[in-house]
DNA sequence: CTACATGCAAAGAGTTTGCATCCGC
DNA sequence: GCGGATGCAAACTCTTTGCATGTAG
């Protein structure tokens, strides 16, 4: 998603923040990275443009937009933090050991797998972020 | 799982590696821990009945056994790897966000989830260990 | 002008590495 | 006895915090 029609300073400003620069800096990186990106990319992008962001600030940023619900972070195989744009509708991601593409997983194919575990376990899921590892077929047929 | 059954000094043995006292204590904790425990855990209950292992053997230890099959790494919602023993058959969890508790899903119900995302996105998923967070019924109709 | 945001440096977690010693085989 | 395993301390990475300064509103 990009979010070009996001007006960032309206958002901060409604909940009690001003909006600064880096912070929209920020929130483009993380548009930009479009995936999963962890704080150190996101602070190469930003600096990439511009050494008017710090590290720290990268930190903090991230997290003041993780609590205003623009971005998502997820948990990725290596223990860390990955962050992306929040997305209207629940989505999921198909990640290549090999090459690392990120295939986008809509969630309408994984709705009727949600409804089996409702009735099978008397459970509803609320994961609306999933991202599952596996081999793009490329990779199987080049070994 | 429990791992009684489990001889670890052929399995270390076969691959060139000595049987040490640590070793069957780290393997001993994940089992204890059942579930997802992160090293600092591990070494906890380690440190417990003994002072004879080291935080860094810990880490150490973990990371052998996770070569060797014997445990899994998965990553939480805060960033961090956890480790539990290896099962038999691909298994995932359904964990309740306000009970906390943790229903095993078996990897059946998942198969041909699987297969759709095959077909639909050219795409092998080798992920063989999901935890879904949401609610379990009984949560839902207390509210 | 005031309160919030930033940069810097330093502190804290969590994890890994180098090296001398130890010990399973 | 040899080669791998361990413990210790130190290094390293990633992230957070304290404080003085800067700046949006």
């Amino acid at each position: 998603m990009s979010h070009e029609a996001l007006n960032l300073a309206v958002f901060l400003r409604r909940e009690g923040y001003k909006m600064t620069l880096q912070r929209q800096m920020v929130l483009d990186a993380v548009c930009e990275a479009d995936g999963h990106a962890t704080p150190e990319q996101i602070y190469e992008i930003v600096s990439r443009s511009s050494d008017a962001v710090n590290r720290t600030t990268v930190y903090r940023t991230l997290r003041l937009l993780q609590d205003l619900r623009l971005i998502n972070a997820a948990s990725s195989m290596e223990g860390h933090l990955r962050y992306e744009m929040s997305k209207p509708q629940p989505h999921h991601h198909l990640v290549c050991r090999d090459c690392g593409t990120d295939i986008e997983l809509s969630h309408e194919l994984f709705v009727p797998f949600l409804e089996q575990i409702n009735e099978a376990h008397d459970f509803v899921v609320e994961t609306t972020h999933l991202t599952l590892h596996g081999r793009c077929n490329d990779c199987i047929r080049k070994n």
